[in-house]
DNA sequence: TTTGGTGCAAACCGTTTGCATCGCT
DNA sequence: AGCGATGCAAACGGTTTGCACCAAA
């Protein structure tokens, strides 16, 4: 779905918007935005900083997360609603839907042709301007499924903020 | 859009639930499930607080944490996904949809029959178990535009986890 | 009466911030 | 060379937890 041609555009993409702003194109900023850009989860910070610093191993998470939301400013990636404490970030800017788990908040991208056509209602305008559609499926991931069987007489407790 | 029996009968059905499964039907459980069925908005935990305290002075934060979790595992209240750090509560047990506003956080209930109508995919089996289905409406909310038009030369910085 | 529930205060964890140093441009 | 970016460590804010007291069943 992904490949390094799409990756490198977007980098060099970047870098392009950050010169034009006045805002520096360091290493770690590019790395931070590669790492979100290849991941296929949708990862928390503390991931994003696992991965950057096998290539930036001096790199720090406080780095990590100014980089995100200067990411997220700049409309090169977004962050996704949980209902657990950790913010996550997202780079796919294909038009897709969400899966989420209510046992364990994972979200799990979908891809639906008839979903994809839905019109926001006019009725919206009284509330704000719209500018994306997303349908949230939510249900309970084969995972925690297959986990309910085994534990057998749960103590039902989810993941909590 | 809420009566008061509607209230009374939910919370009657409560303590059922509560006695049935050998878990004490508190005053301070009661008056959080009341707060949460009363409140128009998606109150955090700290605003429920705020709001019981005025019925029960003693009450304590912690108090209101343990039993908005324990309603959610009773399914009586779910959460809601936010891009915040507050968790935020819900009562409304109506088939609605939401208006995130990517600035603030906020979200807003919005009614419609042609969402309501949308069927979970078949390949939706593959992820997991699926339950419930709501359309997600991503802008700017009208509070937010209004500032933003303030602010002129807005430093870009929204709330933030 | 008994056992689970409550309130308190301290711990926890994800995230942010102030400050001195570092490295793009 | 200059100034924004970084790394560190300490602060912060929402949430959770251990414990002794209290009250619903």
């Amino acid at each position: 779905m992904k490949n390094d041609n799409d990756i490198e555009q977007r980098i060099q993409y970047l870098i392009h918007c950050l010169r034009e702003a006045g805002i520096k194109a360091t290493n770690q900023r590019l790395e931070v935005f590669r790492t979100v850009l290849e991941s296929e989860e949708h990862p928390d910070a503390e991931r994003v900083y696992q991965i950057v610093s096998q290539r930036v191993p001096t790199i720090s998470l406080d780095t990590v997360y100014r980089t995100l939301w200067l990411l997220k400013d700049l409309d090169f990636i977004s962050t996704i609603e949980t209902t657990q404490s950790k913010t996550r970030f997202d780079a796919n800017i294909d038009t897709h839907h969400h899966f989420v788990c209510s046992e364990c908040g994972a979200i799990i991208d979908f891809y639906n042709d008839k979903f994809d056509k839905l019109e926001i209602p006019i009725e919206i305008e009284e509330l704000g301007t719209a500018n994306r559609l997303l349908v949230e499926i939510k249900g309970i991931c084969n995972k925690c499924l297959a986990n309910m069987t085994n534990d057998q007489i749960k103590t039902k407790k989810g993941e909590r903020k």
